[in-house]
DNA sequence: CTTGGCACTCGGTCGTCGGGAGTGCCAGGC
DNA sequence: GCCTGGCACTCCCGACGACCGAGTGCCAAG
């Protein structure tokens, strides 16, 4: 009974604090919501709530203000996700329809979830390696230079210039492309490696060291996980955390400046439909302590291909995010498995 | 010869402002250059260069600070380019070599001109619509479904699925392809549309939905101006410039996250592959009016395809700047002829 | 366990006050 | 005519101190 209280002051703590981004003390909390108890015994339970390490005060006898760990406990426990009212999701739909190709998808996703949240979103391409290859071909460009164009069922197009430095012939990229076609239409980027190993002893001594080349590149296009960009919008939005964490900004603005960060950051929930929440230190992304990350996996079909969501302070009202964040995954899905 | 020191002392103040961020007094000016005339004549002299309009002091009594007209003059009259030093010369080609295709060459680009430079850096894609057509391809997806590839001579490659609404074989994608390769191959893209005018009638009445879509698409592709994206780079620089002119960075991130005024920042020089310097106010985008902007042209071949460019704070170093990013376009220029 | 009372802490704001940097002007000298 | 030293003036900035108010912790009583 006292325990719940406890919480409740810790939900209405949290509450108040994301809405005002000031300390909360204990007399404005039991104006503000309706606790049925004077603010001397909600100072008490405050002190129990301190010694537990979920909220804390920036000075003395100042107001108190959650901790990461208050963040955690609220999210786990004294929080639901909020759904998005009709016109919001009637603003989805609009927005991510007549989006023209995978990266218009995938820009307009990520630029929507950054307005929605008014925080930075990302938003990661779908995996390439679980998915299976549609197309390949070759373009000869130059006496010794091949355009090698790779054609994903996901709708990813990926492009490598091979320079051989071997004498191509028109006749020679004909045969290598119907050979390659064979054995890698519909084969899964993971297998390709095995299913084109014997490819080049099949060309004659002459060719081999250009086939030997392009053939190479495949594998690297393949191997190399392509699927692992990242897309990012909404960095106008880290100015206004800066009101109060001022300063903080350039780490951040670093962080998210490199794709391997960013990959780090999807990629800690990998391949699950789940939100995750990452509150401050959480993240063990260096310069990311003050804020938080929200993720979710996004499916085509029944299989979830890649991850998005949003980086924003610590401080953020998190059932709306998780709300937002996980009805732009829906979206996303629907479009990408519609438009298989 | 009055008239030169005045302008010696304009030069002065401009690289004292640079280099400290703070205004600089008639005292300080002496002691940091040999004028050889007194703070008396030099407070005479930047009277008449403030009566001028070429400098300002921000509070009465304060030390001058360049106005945007000051820089103007300093760039125009005042100052010559900085070539870069052999290390940083040897840094870039490293730096720029190894990238694997044109998305790449421009990623690499545009990060490497930011490092240079310290500031924001933008890149602009090379024009699709001077080029011509390298290869097209067609990929049925779906009964109803084609996904439609043009491959550019400078590298490019678009994509679009196109939903006929109407049953496409793999017969018809096959002559459909055939045809249009013979009539679009080694065509300049604005030259597209006439060649493929009289494709649709080619074909039986029962086809044309089919083909007309596919065709339309392609329209589409080719005269949408696709080669207007632009790619940036850096913005964590801007928290730097932020230590003088807080406040300012939002607007300036969101005018960079917006495509069109990136365009039109890097447009308004079009086609000239002389450096550009805009200062300030001369930019006509709103929240750049802090802001200078340094773009020229880069080439592939002989013709300008695109341009380049940074923005950074009013107060800047535009020798260097100037340097760096002349440097980086020639670079890329010389990477985008090589590898024709 | 709750509550009202009370003393205490401490951050933020405001006004005051020199110090210092810098200017503009003037009169004298080259 | 131009340069120069001197001088009074302006004004920003940082330091200092006082005050106010919000908020706390604790205690004794209900």
């Amino acid at each position: 009974m006292v325990e719940d209280r406890r919480l409740s002051v810790l939900r209405a703590i949290v509450e108040d604090y994301v809405a005002t981004h000031e300390p909360v003390g204990s007399r404005s909390l039991v104006e503000r919501h309706s606790l049925g108890v004077s603010p001397a015994t909600i100072r008490n339970d405050m002190a129990a709530l301190e010694d537990e390490g979920l909220i804390a005060q920036p000075h003395t006898s100042a107001g108190r203000v959650p901790t990461d760990q208050g963040y955690r406990v609220f999210v786990d426990r004294l929080s639901q996700v909020k759904p998005l009212s009709g016109a919001e999701k009637r603003a989805i739909g609009s927005f991510l329809d007549g989006a023209v190709d995978l990266d218009d998808v995938m820009l307009r996703s990520v630029k929507l979830l950054s307005q929605l949240t008014k925080q930075v979103a990302l938003i990661q391409y779908p995996s390439l390696t679980r998915s299976t290859v549609r197309h390949l071909e070759l373009v000869g460009l130059a006496p010794t230079r091949v355009l090698l164009v790779l054609i994903a069922d996901t709708g990813r197009v990926e492009q490598r210039i091979v320079d051989a430095s071997a004498p191509i012939t028109d006749d020679l990229i004909g045969r290598l492309r119907a050979r390659l076609l064979e054995r890698v239409v519909g084969v899964r980027l993971v297998d390709v490696a095995g299913t084109v190993a014997d490819v080049v002893e099949q060309f004659e001594a002459l060719d081999r060291p250009a086939v030997t080349a392009i053939v190479a590149t495949l594998l690297e296009t393949v191997v190399e996980r392509h699927e692992e960009r990242v897309m990012l919008a909404g960095t106008a939005n880290l100015a206004a955390f800066g009101e109060d964490f001022n300063g903080a900004v350039r780490p951040v603005l670093e962080a998210l400046e490199e794709q391997m960060v960013l990959l780090r950051l999807l990629g800690e929930s990998r391949s699950s439909d789940v939100l995750s929440v990452r509150i401050g230190h959480e993240n063990e992304v260096e310069g990311l302590s003050a804020t938080s990350v929200v993720t979710v996996g996004y499916s085509r079909g029944d299989e979830v291909v890649a991850q998005l969501g949003v980086v924003g302070p610590t401080r953020m009202d998190y059932p709306g995010t998780m709300g937002s964040v996980r009805a732009v995954a829906r979206y996303v899905g629907r479009i990408l498995t519609e438009q298989q």
